[in-house]
RNA sequence: UGGGCUAUGGCCAAGUUGGUCAAGGCAUCGGACUCUGACUCCGAAACCGCUAGUUCGAAUCUAGCUAGCCCAGCCA
């Protein structure tokens, strides 16, 4: 899938046909403090792809700038992440690699009297900082000589103050309606051991300092974010200017993705693994790229789901069924089309002979012959699903079987129910039919129809299985409560049931559609014997 | 009168030298087909936030208005 006409992609068209520039480059810049979810995904796909398109490139560049935040952990999890959405940076950066860069480029400006170290504290500054109405006051700092900003700034980065103590910060004008340009700090003393870095620096610049340095000396020529940033613009192109970047990278915002009945933010997700909600970040509920692949998306579905739903300077809030469709869209010519039974029911076919068993040809995808067939056995007890059988027809539009109906088996025997055992509570342990050996598929059969095909597992050859369904861990409509009040405490169902012979050998995360029921795929924890099954999504249905 | 951003059917989203019926996807509602109530195939809905202008003609131009979102971390 193709990405369409959006607004980023004209603004590179221009950019390419007036000659502003000759390759892309653009570059995903995560903070290594969490596992990346399917927000991110359209951040991950829309820099990769906007390079890939106009045969440029992205860089992987890890912005870790803030070492009380970042865990070395991440790094690899985040690779691993953008592995396997399909997608290889050329290079691989670390915002710690510019550390001395930025450095020189610090000095640089308090050489052309643009920045000053400030004595004041956190709290001093918040206060003279203004409100969004009033502007804010000058630092008593700010006029300070070159020679004792330079003197000042050496020892900051010597270790001779402690946290919080003083800061450098750009002086550009602390009456300026936009905040961002109120003489922002660009950096901060902290003296903290660094994942990359060690005990090299004791000072660290701000994400508005550094960002804009690293595109530039990345030679990072469309640099995307999304919408929060747009007011930090002017203040990214006013450091490249003054820090004499030799290249100039220029920044483009778009909106955030997010997603019916899902919880998308950092803190949310955190909370949910912390409070033991879930069961970790891997979760199958959990909207990380690591839950949806445990769940069984693949990154197929991930990509055109994105693509597919566009890109605006909106923050757009995308049906989830969007993603469902997507998947059983990627996955309706590939997977093989299964018999599960997950909630059964025995039925004994009467006249059908004890100890036999009967192989039929079924084909594994009937809208893809190259997928084959497969032999599926055929015997005197079956299960159905419970749902399928009602002892009375509850409307002429039940296409299932009920005392007295005839339905088909798929792929091998119609069966007609002729009585039902129950339990005390009413509720049936077993059906008793007969199967007509003339209804036999492959015959050409015509004289009759049945009230319906059913999938069956035969008894004698069943696999037991575990399968995990899902519900969403929470739903929008119940407003604007804290998460943990409007979590949906039963959004995981266990069922136990069978599967047909042929799924023996399955192995962790192959992918199944089991006929009339959804997608499936096999969870990290099957094991021969004790196969697990995560349902993706449901086949969708009409019947109400 | 702080600054900035946005506004196209239920949800996304094309469309910006003004002019064939305002793309497409998801969802919804009908119908056909079917050895999956799946798939597939037909059919159905918007006058483009509002108002007033410019024009032969505007979603696309102008003015005013309304609504929503973002910004006062030594977070990113």
């Amino acid at each position: 899938m193709e990405m369409a006409s959006n607004f980023i992609k004209s603004i590179i068209e221009e950019d390419i046909a007036s000659g502003k520039v000759r390759e892309i480059v653009t570059r995903f810049p995560p903070e290594p403090n969490a596992y990346l979810h399917i927000g991110h995904a359209r951040a991950i796909i829309t820099d990769f792809e906007m390079a890939r398109i106009f045969g440029g490139y992205t860089n992987l560049r890890f912005d870790d700038t803030n070492p009380v935040k970042e865990d070395a952990m991440f790094v690899e999890a985040i690779k691993e992440d953008i592995k396997w959405l399909g997608y290889t940076p050329k290079n691989v950066f670390f915002g710690s690699d510019y550390f001395e860069e930025s450095y020189q480029r610090a000095l640089l400006l308090i050489r052309k009297g643009l920045a000053y170290v400030d004595d004041q504290s956190p709290e001093e500054v918040s206060k003279h900082r203004g409100t969004l109405t009033e502007p804010g006051v000058e630092s008593p700092c700010r006029n300070r000589s070159v020679e004792e900003n330079l003197r000042l700034f050496q020892e900051m980065r010597d270790g001779k103050y402690a946290d919080g103590e003083k800061t450098l910060r750009a002086k550009i004008d602390m009456a300026s309606p936009n905040i961002n340009m109120r003489d922002p700090v660009i950096y901060r003393i902290l003296h903290i051991t660094h994942h990359n870095t060690g005990d090299r620096w004791c000072i660290y610049p701000m994400y508005d300092f550094a960002h804009p340095l690293q595109d530039a000396i990345e030679g990072v020529t469309h640099s995307l974010c999304s919408l929060e940033y747009v007011d930090h613009r002017v203040l990214y192109d006013w450091f490249v200017e003054k820090c004499e970047m030799p290249h100039t990278p220029h920044q483009y915002e778009f909106g955030r993705l997010n997603i019916t009945n899902t919880i998308m933010s950092k803190r949310y997700l955190r909370q949910l693994v912390d409070a033991k909600e879930v069961r970790g970040y891997d979760d199958p509920r959990m909207p990380t790229l690591v839950g949806l692949r445990r769940r069984g998306y693949t990154p197929e579905a991930i990509r055109t789901f994105v693509i597919g739903t566009g890109l605006s300077r909106i923050n757009s809030t995308v049906s989830s069924e969007m993603l469902e469709n997507c998947l059983r869209d990627d996955l309706r010519l590939k997977a093989l089309r299964v018999n599960a039974v997950l909630n059964p029911l025995k039925v004994v076919i009467d006249n059908y002979p004890e100890g036999q068993t009967e192989w039929f040809d079924a084909p594994n995808n009937n809208e893809n012959e190259a997928l084959g067939l497969r032999k599926i056995p055929f015997e005197k007890v079956v299960y159905i699903e419970r749902d399928d059988f009602a002892e009375t027809a509850p409307d002429k539009h039940w296409k299932r079987l009920s005392l007295g109906l005839e339905v088909r088996l798929m792929h091998t025997y119609f069966i007609k129910c002729i009585s039902v055992v129950k339990d005390q509570d009413g509720t049936p342990r077993e059906i008793h039919c007969t199967y007509d050996p003339e209804t036999k598929s492959g015959t050409g059969f015509t004289a009759r129809k049945p009230n319906g095909n059913l999938h069956f597992v035969a008894a004698g050859q069943a696999l037991p299985a575990t399968f995990n369904l899902f519900e969403p861990l929470m739903v929008d409509s119940d407003g604007d409560r804290p998460l943990l009040e409007r979590l949906n405490r039963d959004s995981w169902h266990v069922m136990n049931g069978f599967v047909e012979p042929s799924l023996k050998d399955v192995q962790s995360g192959d992918k199944f559609q089991f006929v009339r029921n959804g997608y499936f795929s096999v969870d990290y924890d099957s094991r021969p014997g004790a196969l697990v099954f995560n349902r993706i999504v449901e086949l969708k249905s009409s019947f109400k």
